[in-house]
DNA sequence: TATGAATGAGAATTCATTCAT
DNA sequence: TATGAATGAATTCTCATTCAT
């Protein structure tokens, strides 16, 4: 695996685990195998890892997710696949579940906008999906599509952190149709 | 205003605006008008200005909320006032609203158990109402409680972070209706 | 018991099981069941309570450490005399004679000039003995009196230290006889 | 030099001229001629450096103490050499003698703990002499061992304590023939 | 005198970042 | 590229001392 992605790889567990304050430069580097400096040969500062675990897995989770739903007709099943795609993003690697959901909410402001750019993306997909609905006559008319958007992205973010926070005990998976049919009566 | 009480504000006021590890003691002392030390007579650490502030306001929110719901028997009127609360809440603070957003977050093992119990009382009280609205038959009686619980808080902390991080500029309280309206028929 | 008196045992106490630096004005206080503002009411500041110590104990034990070898004829006896009442001052009040043992050495030249007046006294009493028991011709005409005082002093220390340090579970009083006997060998 | 004997070397002679809590870590950095950070690099905190310095300095003050008895049969004249050895480690580094004399009083327990450790084989040494001198019948069968040994580290102790404490003005050698005299009438 | 809340200078320690090798 | 020792600014917390009551 090329450095970067050792690196990477290391940061994403590191920081999921203890958070970005608490996550050092120095664990980053022992977890990757390399020595401190080198981290730097590949990323400028340590607000830049981040960043750029943001901008290279929220643009794979996007590029992934188009595919998934890209030919399906049905709203509701692209809704379904969706949901299924983040439960199943957010099982495989829940450290960097955890540095989503919760480095996300950086108070800094400069990070968070950088870190907006490629939610934007992110957000695309599911009001493309709602405004298909809409177009569709499945959902509602005068749906407000933000308001939409972030009760289908603030229910999976609290259904993902509450699963995070206790252990990942349970099967996300189990919840995919339920949650599908409250999204769609909700719109509706 | 007892001196408690004025560090208390200032802490809000501060790692609201600049989150809990870039808030500096200095700066929390200057916006409250003491000396550094005289923080330590009221708090034994940073830490528990942040778990005093989760303690204080959940406390404070969870009484008023269970006030304004009592004696109200519509559970969709309950869901709304509900809401309603918490946009009054968020928007009368928005220094606080960021503080419980993002900071209640911390990956922080010692510090989120010591906030899981004050987030008890709080996840109680929409429980009680999503349980009440099952037994009213309003809502389906195979609702999964804790799903429901998840999207209503889910949505509502997305809703105040969108809002938060954007500036404010709306009026949180024009989707209140359309809100209960979605959760109703989520729920239903 | 006058307040002065009560905080110089209190902080006799406290010092002697902390150390001075450890020995906080707070404890002082709490253990005084003063509030710590009083303790300035009695000496100038933290420095001036250990000089105290020294100049008061330090009086008295030579107060009383004459009068026990007055009359007293014979200077094995006095000898014998002394180390009992060393011992005995020292046995009664172990913090006593952790803060005299310990904080003596203070390495503050300050604190260090101002206890030496007092120590003064202290040394001139065994050196007397020692000047006597050359004259009487007991002790060796050329024995140099500093090193045989500082063998003395040195030895009770050591003595007093050890059993200080081990928590004090053997009886002091056990060994003068021997002591005296080796005082007197080595002297003549 | 290794940058650890620098530091260790600095340490010695600011602890030794102030005092352990007197010496800021800012002023043996000052002295090594590092950044205060660097220290960490080297030892754990500031306590770890006052015990290495006992554990390194006992350490080789124990090997050459026994190196320079071997082989020497008279146990008088082992004494004679084992005060000249600690007159001289005394003497060539008077802020090392400080050190040991003053703040291996420390009060702590835990570092004391940590201290007596490397004591022990300090202790061992003269012990040994002493036991050797008491089967050869030089010294008296019921020598009490331990307070035998403690009127040898405590007249020391106290001598070395005044020549440092007074500015050093006399040359400590004058003494040996002297003490070990007066330790050899003591013992017998 | 007695109080104890307030003060703020001071100190140990941490850690992102640099740079000579 | 890779290293990791060195850096030193930055930060939390302590505690002797003061002073208004």
């Amino acid at each position: 695996m090329p450095k970067f992605d050792v690196i990477l790889k290391a940061a994403i567990k590191i920081i999921g685990q203890k958070g970005f304050h608490n996550a050092k430069i120095k664990d980053i580097a022992s977890e990757a195998d390399v020595a401190d400096g080198t981290i730097y040969n590949y990323f400028s500062n340590k607000e830049d890892i981040l960043v750029t675990i943001f901008r290279i897995k929220l643009e794979d989770y996007v590029n992934k997710a188009k595919r998934e739903i890209k030919g399906v007709e049905d709203t509701e099943k692209k809704l379904e696949i969706l949901i299924r795609h983040h439960f199943k993003v957010m099982s495989e690697n829940p450290d960097l579940a955890k540095v989503l959901q919760v480095e996300l909410r950086q108070p800094n402001k400069e990070m968070r906008t950088k870190v907006r750019l490629h939610l934007k993306n992110y957000f695309n997909i599911i009001e493309t999906v709602i405004n298909d609905g809409i177009a569709k006559g499945i959902f509602k008319k005068n749906l407000h599509i933000h308001l939409a958007r972030e009760m289908y992205f603030g229910t999976l973010d609290e259904v993902i952190s509450t699963w995070v926070f206790s252990g990942q005990h349970w099967n996300l998976n189990a919840h995919v149709d339920e949650l599908t049919e409250m999204f769609t009566k909700a719109f509706s």
